[in-house]
RNA sequence: GUGGCUGUAGCUCAGUUGGUUAGAGCACCAGAUUGUGGAUCUGGGGGUCGCGGGUUCGAGUCCCGUCAGCCACCCCA
C-alpha cells in the first residue's frame, strides 16, 4: 500500500529549501519595509466570481476551482491583485494615502509544469494606490530594484523593459483604430515578438486586413527602444495627448535617475503585457541572458478597485515570483549556504550531570541562544563529534569532575581554547564568548 | 490541451544476447569509543526495479497502456 503521493505541482520544503524561501522572503519584507510598505494577507480560498467577472474563460481553466460543501463556486487564488482591490476598496475612504501594501503569499494554478513553473508559488506583491502620477511608478520601479541589489543583482543581471499602453492606446487612435481593433492589435502586440507577422492573423480575421500603413505604424512603435526614439516618433505625429504622455514619460524617468535606478531600466514598447486590466505603464523584469522566463511583472491599473466595487482609485503594483528569482540566484552563484547551527553544544557526562546540564541549557534557550545537546546519553567521544557536526561555535562540557566542582567547561570549538565557568555564570560566559568576539 | 525525452535505495548511478536471492558510492544508523572533533575500520537498515497488463519456461531488461518528472509549445494574473 502506497502512501498518496504529493499532488503534481505542489511544493514540499523540506529544511534546506525551506531556509533558501525564508531568506529570499526576509529579503523581500525587510526591503519593502524599508520603503515604507506595510504587510498584509488575504484568504487563500476566494468566490471564483472574484477571477471570473474581469476575465475571459481561460483564466477559468487555470484556477483551482471547485464547489464547496455549501455549494459555493471557489477558487484557490491564482493572483493576490483581485483580493487587494477589493480589501483597499472596502476601506478606501479609511486608508491614509498614498496607501502603499506588500504581500508575501502563495498562488495555485492548474498549469502543466515547467521550469520555475508549478501549480503551486508563491509571489512578493507590492501596491500603490491613491496616487495617479507616475512618482507612484517610480516608488515601485525603484523597490523592485532594491529587491534584486539587496541579492547582489546588478543591471548585469536584470533589466527592466518599460512600456506603456496609455501611449499605445493613443497612438493607435491616432491612427484610426476603434476601441474594440485596439484591444486585438495589443494582443497582437503582445504575441509580435515571437510570432512576426503571424501575430495579426486573430486580428485580420476579426476585423478584416490590415492596411499597410497601420501595420507600418504599428511596428514602427513595437520596435522603439529608447526615450529618444520614442520622443522622435511622437513628436512626428504632432498630436497633443500623444505630447502630454510623453511628458509623463520624462517625469517617470527622471525620477528613476533621481532614485539611482535609472541603469535597469530599458524603454522599450515592444511590451504591452497580455493582461487586459493594465491601464497606463507597465514594466516587466528579465534576465540578461535571456535563459529564464520572466522574474517580475507589473504596471497601472487604475480601473480595477472601481471593477470591484470601489470607489476610483488609481493603482500600480508589481509582482515577484519565488521560483525562478531563485533559479536566477542559483544561476548568478548569489546563493548563500544556508546554515542552521547551533550557538551551543552540551556535552554531558552522565545522569547526574544532565540535571544540572538541562537547567543550563533552558537558560541558554530563555536567553535566546540557539542550545542542543543529545537527547539520549552517549559516549564523550562520540558527544564531540556531534557537537563539531552541528555547527556549534561553543561547547560546554558538563563533565564529572567541572560538575563537582560547581563549574562547567566552556570549549571555542574552532579555536580549541577551553576555559572553566562557575555554573551560575555559564549563560553569560556564552553570550560574551558568541557576541564579544 | 499538444509534442519530445526520462523513470532501478533518500541522492548519483551500474545491472551482460532476457537467466538463480537486484548492486556500488554517497547519505543514514550502530559498534570499535566511559573525557576531546567532519578521519578510519567493521557491521546494519533501506527496493513491489513508477504502476498495470502482455510476450516468455523465465522480464529491471522486450511490447502496449498508464502515471509521474524534465524540456518545448499554448498560456502566463
Amino acid at each position: 500500500m502506497a502512501l498518496p503521493k504529493t499532488l503534481p505541482g505542489f511544493r514540499e520544503f523540506y529544511p534546506e529549501a525551506m531556509a533558501v524561501r525564508r531568506f529570499l522572503f526576509n529579503v523581500w519584507r525587510e526591503s519593502a519595509l524599508a520603503f515604507g510598505f506595510q504587510e498584509y494577507d488575504g484568504p487563500v480560498l476566494e468566490p471564483l466570481e472574484l477571477y471570473t467577472r474581469k476575465s475571459g474563460d481561460e483564466i477559468e481553466a487555470q484556477l483551482f476551482s471547485f464547489t464547496d460543501k455549501g455549494g459555493r463556486e471557489v477558487a484557490l487564488r491564482p493572483e493576490m491583485t483581485p483580493t487587494v482591490c477589493r480589501l483597499v476598496g472596502a476601506k478606501a475612504n479609511a486608508l491614509k494615502r498614498p496607501i502603499k501594501w506588500f504581500s508575501i503569499a502563495e498562488f495555485y494554478r492548474y498549469e502543466r509544469m515547467q521550469k520555475g513553473r508549478g501549480r503551486s508559488f508563491f509571489q512578493f506583491n507590492a501596491d500603490i494606490f491613491g496616487e495617479a502620477g507616475p512618482e507612484a511608478e517610480v516608488e515601485l520601479i525603484a523597490l523592485l530594484v532594491q529587491c534584486l541589489r539587496r541579492f547582489g543583482l546588478s543591471e548585469a543581471d536584470v533589466y527592466i523593459r518599460l512600456s506603456d499602453r496609455d501611449l499605445w492606446l493613443l497612438y493607435l487612435e491616432e491612427y484610426g483604430f476603434s476601441p474594440e481593433e485596439t484591444a486585438d492589435v495589443l494582443s497582437a502586440v503582445d504575441k509580435l515578438e515571437k510570432l512576426g507577422d503571424a501575430a495579426f492573423r486573430g486580428y485580420e480575421e476579426k476585423h478584416g486586413a490590415l492596411a499597410p500603413e497601420k501595420r507600418e505604424a504599428i511596428q514602427a512603435l513595437f520596435g522603439v527602444r529608447g526615450f529618444e526614439a520614442l520622443a522622435a516618433l511622437v513628436q512626428s505625429l504632432g498630436n497633443e495627448r500623444l505630447q502630454a504622455r510623453l511628458a509623463q514619460w520624462r517625469q517617470l524617468l527622471d525620477g528613476l535617475e533621481a532614485m539611482g535606478v535609472g541603469s535597469f531600466v530599458e524603454v522599450d514598447l515592444g511590451v504591452v503585457r497580455g493582461l487586459s486590466y493594465y491601464t497606463g505603464f507597465v514594466f516587466e523584469a528579465f534576465d540578461r541572458k535571456g535563459d529564464l522566463r520572466a522574474i517580475a511583472g507589473g504596471g497601472r491599473y487604475n480601473d480595477l478597485v472601481r471593477r470591484y466595487g470601489g470607489p476610483d482609485l488609481p493603482a500600480v503594483g508589481f509582482a515577484i515570483g519565488d521560483m525562478t528569482f531563485q533559479l536566477l540566484l542559483e544561476a548568478r552563484g548569489l546563493l548563500p549556504t544556508m546554515v542552521q547551527a547551533a550557538d551551543v553544544y552540551a556535552i554531558i557526562g552522565g545522569p547526574a550531570e544532565r540535571q544540572k546540564a538541562l537547567r543550563v541549557v533552558a537558560d541558554l534557550r530563555m536567553a535566546g541562544v540557539r542550545a542542543e545537546y543529545p537527547l539520549r546519553q552517549v559516549g564523550f567521544g562520540k558527544q564531540f563529534k556531534l557537537a563539531d557536526q552541528s555547527g556549534a561555535r561553543l561547547a560546554l562540557i558538563f563533565g564529572e569532575d567541572e560538575v563537582q566542582r560547581g563549574v562547567v567547561k566552556l570549549r571555542d570549538l574552532r579555536s580549541g581554547e577551553e576555559e572553566d565557568v562557575e555554573l551560575a555564570r555559564a549563560v553569560a560566559a556564552v553570550r560574551e564568548r558568541l557576541h564579544g568576539g
